[in-house]
RNA sequence: GGGGACGUAGGUUAGCUUGGUAUACUGCCAGCCUCGGGUGCUGGAGAUCAUGGGUUCAAAUCCCAUCGUCCCCA
């Protein structure tokens, strides 16, 4: 490796495959496991997860869910109980058949997902009508056991993620409850990770086998395919039926319950790179940053570098009280340079800099991450960092959305579609709602629906596909 | 589902055609020098050449098998 091959070789216009995986690999978010498919988080990527799980939690806790925890392994005859969605998962579900030398006789699988071990419980716990809602969250890991390539955080065979299961006593309560958390999701995508989010419902043939229905959020990654960012279900009664999730309603008459599920992963993390992401690295939103502050100290000799660190010292206590996340990087032995290359790979998003010139003219330098502006900032507005860190989290969100908007268009010719797909984008096109038709341009075009945006019904159109009288103008996209 | 590439030090890699005890850079360690955009010098550690078998006086190199990983397209 040439010193420059420390930093990102290549650019995320004209590779942007190779790009992303060295920004995951260089930056220390991940590395590759051992085992096909897997990898291995490491604390810068962790402590952005956790981050992100501090936000959602707490905007769950208001909504009245608390979290749980549940086991890995689901026997096969639970996981079989509901039989569309063991269908759906089982080509990808890893078995264990043995502990120890012994032969399992009903077979584990490791998690897929938990809607059918957490209902059995549910069935357990539940018995009136003063036990609901129930609703319980689980942040856990689940293993899907990818054929098609992985890449990091992307598509990988375990991954992190958070599974919400509630249970109403009323299918009105239940559909809100659905979009209460579509509406988490979405604010906390926007807010946290500055990625705008398009949400809506899934088609009937991408919805989550086992739903009624499956709300959505989508966003358009730069090289114009589609993200799916998180799903929320409603299961109506598909789940409580089979697995007896009842309850005795106030007249003393017992009900199946209704039923929602809903789940995001560290796939935000992905999307997050993806987005923000440049040539120089990654680029985090201050909101999620592990380190939201780089100072780099500056001096020649012994004596500059005791006055530029006691100042150093001064400014990390201002922002520190202000409960900013600050690191002096006064490693030994490596030039200021590096320290900025480096702050810049890893995605921090503001950097100071302050050597002996600015002591002397009382200020210091500040170097933007998203935009690689550097100015001035005398000492005494040293506190004004804290609103300065607002507005980058802000035009963050600005710039994806500018960005979104750019890559989405409006077609009602298929001719057209065609042609523009290979470059990718968000298709805003005229569907009659036929499956057929959706099958048809997944065939020839590779792209699906992607979500049925809220407010996109449309009779007034013809199905780019059939030209029959349009239902509504979905986003058909290629996706990851 | 289809196709392709690869496995040699922590990372990137040379060597393989034509068999003879492994090359460089980077990173790492120690010391010195430096420090406003990836510093310089000196010294040092680090490799069962993916695994198993075969051919041979001799295998990273040739042959067979196995395992594993990555990438691209639908």
């Amino acid at each position: 490796m040439s010193k420059e091959d420390i930093g990102i070789t290549v650019s995320k216009k004209d590779n942007f495959s190779e790009w992303y995986t060295q920004v995951v690999l260089k930056a220390k978010l991940a590395d590759y496991a051992p085992v096909k498919g897997l990898i291995v988080l490491r604390p810068d990527g962790y402590s952005i997860w956790e981050s992100l799980r501090g936000r959602f939690d707490k905007k769950f806790e208001k909504n009245g869910i608390k979290n749980g925890f549940l086991p890995i392994l689901i026997p096969e005859s639970l996981l079989g109980k509901e039989q569309k969605h063991f269908a759906g998962f089982n080509p990808e579900v890893f078995w264990v058949t043995h502990s120890g030398t012994n032969k399992i006789g009903d077979r584990l699988a490791l998690r897929p997902t938990s809607e059918t071990l957490a209902y059995t419980m549910y069935s357990k716990w539940i018995q009136s009508w003063r036990d609901l809602p129930l609703k319980i969250n689980f942040w856990n890991t689940a293993l899907r056991a990818e054929i098609k390539a992985t890449k990091p955080f992307l598509r990988t065979s375990e991954f992190l993620w958070q599974e919400g299961h509630t249970v109403h006593a009323t299918q009105e309560e239940a559909e809100k409850e659905v979009m209460k958390i579509l509406e988490i999701y979405k604010k906390t995508v926007e807010e946290e990770l500055a990625i705008p989010v398009i949400t809506g419902k899934k088609s009937e043939k991408e919805k989550f086998v086992g739903a009624v229905y499956t709300t959505t959020m989508e966003s358009i990654m730069p090289d114009g395919k589609a993200l799916q960012m998180g799903t929320s279900h409603f299961l109506g009664q598909n789940f409580s039926k089979p697995f007896e999730v009842k309850f005795a309603d106030k007249d003393n008459v017992e009900h199946f319950a209704w039923q929602t599920s809903w789940g995001i992963s560290w796939r935000l993390i992905g999307a997050m790179i993806m987005v923000h992401g440049d040539d120089k690295g990654l680029v985090l939103p201050p909101n999620v940053a592990p380190i939201q502050v780089l100072i780099v100290p500056i001096y020649k000799n012994d004596e500059g570098k005791k006055s530029v660190l006691s100042k150093v010292e001064e400014i990390r206590k201002i922002l520190e009280i202000k409960k900013i996340r600050v690191y002096v990087d006064d490693r030994e032995g490596l030039s200021p340079g590096y320290k900025f290359n480096d702050g810049e790979l890893k995605g921090i998003p503001l950097r100071i800099e302050i050597g002996p010139k600015d002591i002397e003219k009382e200020s210091i330098v500040i170097a933007k991450r998203h935009n690689r502006e550097k100015s001035n900032l005398d000492f005494s507005e040293i506190e004004t960092i804290v609103t300065i860190l607002d507005e980058i989290q802000k035009e963050m969100l600005v710039n994806a959305k500018n960005q979104a908007n750019a890559n989405s268009i409006d077609i009602s010719d298929f001719v057209e579609f065609k042609s523009k797909i290979e470059k990718g984008g968000f298709f805003n096109a005229p569907w009659c709602g036929r499956v057929e038709c959706e099958e048809k341009i997944k065939e020839e075009t590779g792209a699906d629906i992607r979500v049925l945006p809220f407010g996109s019904d449309d009779t007034n159109q013809k199905c780019i596909y059939c030209s029959q009288e349009s239902v509504s103008v979905p986003v058909f996209a290629r996706g990851y």
